[in-house]
DNA sequence: CTGTTAGCGCCTTCAC
DNA sequence: GTGAAGGCGCTAACAG
């Protein structure tokens, strides 16, 4: 591997000079510019960021850490993130956590080192120590899709709303006796989507059965387990409304199951949408989240805390959800 | 940030010491073993990996490259690299091309300059340039997916099989004009896929019909448009052969749009199972492929190169499709 | 078992 | 407009 002093040995200048040509800082004569560029070319030197980034303190890589890229949300986020990145010159280093702490820790620890400029996290069940430890250190973080309850940069969307909305529209469908099926209770959008549920029954006037809420996990092993209990509740519930996209495959599985049709038997209503490039007929009523978008402005936002820019204060960007109303829920 | 030198001067021990006790090689004595710990803890040191990179010429950091993480097959595949990636204590570094053969250039400069230690790479179009700078730069390399005609490391599927296997069921079925739609002529498994389809033809006594091969893309878009195209053709074929999952699901909307039903009125296979999770009923008839164990044999591979294992000869591991036979082909 | 020396490849700082 | 010196943080190679 040819290194600047070969560049500069050839071109008959010193490493400096070549350094200077390489980044445009400086000056440098139009002959000595030529000369540096066909040594470049001739050896076919390429420089070491490495070696760059131990100098400058700046690596233009950016850690992505989710939850399960295997998720068609979290891929939508990621596809989002790196062309988001790739557009400045950036670089991504994926990272799976799997909701689990130790997993994310281990990871921020390993990103940190590897002195990654910057990240966006999505942060595992309720740990904020890896998010303290990254904000700690000074290097600029947003947070992705849920709420924490410290300062920071953020990019989430309106799930509280989002859950009002499509509770609203099941109770307007002449629903009363309506199930959520969420989450771990250490997430927000679990809690946050639950919370807007309750609040779209209060103010239709319709009693909330806390036998209705269940609290499990965001799969769709979770989601048919759910159901499965749901409908043994007396009276049974005429709606279901699934809190995620996987709880909401479990459950229309565990329905089917149980010989109850959807909607006729069963109403449902979800978040997050299925990608339309995989469904063949999409029928699923859901509140959608903008998850490219999402992974683009939230990387928008961080790349403008490197170059400096923004407020003091944290930003906090709040996405709607789009409601898209289909047969599911009748 | 401190450094071994900060961590050294509070342990009272010299520097290198430091870096013996914190990578465990070479002797230390317990006591001063005890000493630089409790001063790594008080300092709350970090080393940092890129001084370590420059210095030992490894990053611990892996390259994949692909064309579309938003495709799940990719999804699957990103996520068998990352986890085969992690036990080993490696990070991966997220890229895709899109089939774009400047991307992918781009990508790999940016890449080696970043001195990944190695690269998982479905090559993009047919442009070995990219793959030819990494092998010169003496960086190992596994190709996944796809052919390419130069020695490298590889895994991928046996397309050509999967695709003979798929064809001779419906011509088991009784079916004898079948359409073939199909990829890019640039790309392997698009041709590979189409050459076990002609040869299960032949070898029923089945005439191949060219009117009935299309090339275009792996896209749901380009399903729609070969399936339009597909119908109009007299006689008309009776089934189709989609070969991947995307064609499949445009095939599918395109035959709802003309009124026919499948199978009844068109049968249909297809290569690549679509997600289990995210699919209520599956029932189309398909060759999978073992996504999330191709990208995890495949950074198996790549990271036994770097330890320096292996035969000397590029290693070419060929993995068996699975047939699942649902109900599309009738 | 521990320390000294040197240098990985680059860029900042200061001279000329 | 160009160059010399030094150091980013770490570890290999060689002492002792």
């Amino acid at each position: 591997m040819p290194t600047i002093y070969d560049v500069a040995e050839r071109a008959g200048v010193a490493p400096v000079t070549v350094s200077r040509v390489l980044n445009n800082s400086g000056y440098a004569s139009e002959a000595t510019r030529q000369r540096v560029e066909t040594a470049v070319a001739e050896l076919g030197y390429t420089p070491n960021r490495l070696a760059q980034g131990l100098r400058s303190k700046q690596t233009q890589t950016l850690g992505l850490v989710v939850t399960d890229i295997t998720n068609p949300f979290w891929t939508t986020v990621a596809r989002g993130v790196e062309d988001a990145a790739h557009l400045e010159g950036f670089s991504v280093v994926l990272c799976n956590t799997d909701e689990s702490e130790s997993k994310q820790s281990q990871y921020v620890d390993l990103l940190l080192q590897k002195q990654v400029d910057g990240f966006v996290l999505v942060p595992a069940g309720n740990d904020l120590k890896a998010l303290l430890r990254i904000q700690k250190r000074g290097v600029p973080v947003v947070v992705v899709d849920r709420r924490v309850p410290v300062p920071a940069d953020s990019v989430r969307c309106d799930s509280e709303t989002g859950a009002y909305h499509l509770t609203q529209h099941l109770l307007e469908r002449g629903h009363r006796r309506i199930a959520a099926l969420s989450g771990s209770r250490t997430v927000s959008t679990a809690t946050d989507r639950v919370t807007g549920y309750r609040r779209a029954l209060e103010d239709a006037g319709v009693p909330v059965d806390e036998r209705l809420i269940f609290h499990r996990s965001f799969t769709q092993q979770a989601g048919y387990e759910m159901t499965t209990a749901v409908v043994e509740v007396s009276p049974r519930p005429t709606a279901l409304f699934a809190v995620n996209n996987f709880i909401a495959i479990g459950a229309i599985r565990a329905l089917r199951a149980a010989g109850l049709r959807v909607p006729e038997d069963m109403a449902l209503v979800a978040f997050d949408d299925l990608p339309l490039t995989l469904i063949i007929e999409p029928f699923l009523t859901v509140a959608s989240q903008p998850a490219y978008e999402m992974g683009q402005r939230a990387t928008e936002l961080l790349l403008s805390r490197l170059a400096g820019g923004g407020e003091e204060n944290p930003v906090e960007i709040v996405l709607p959800t789009v409601l898209t109303v289909r047969s599911s829920s009748g």
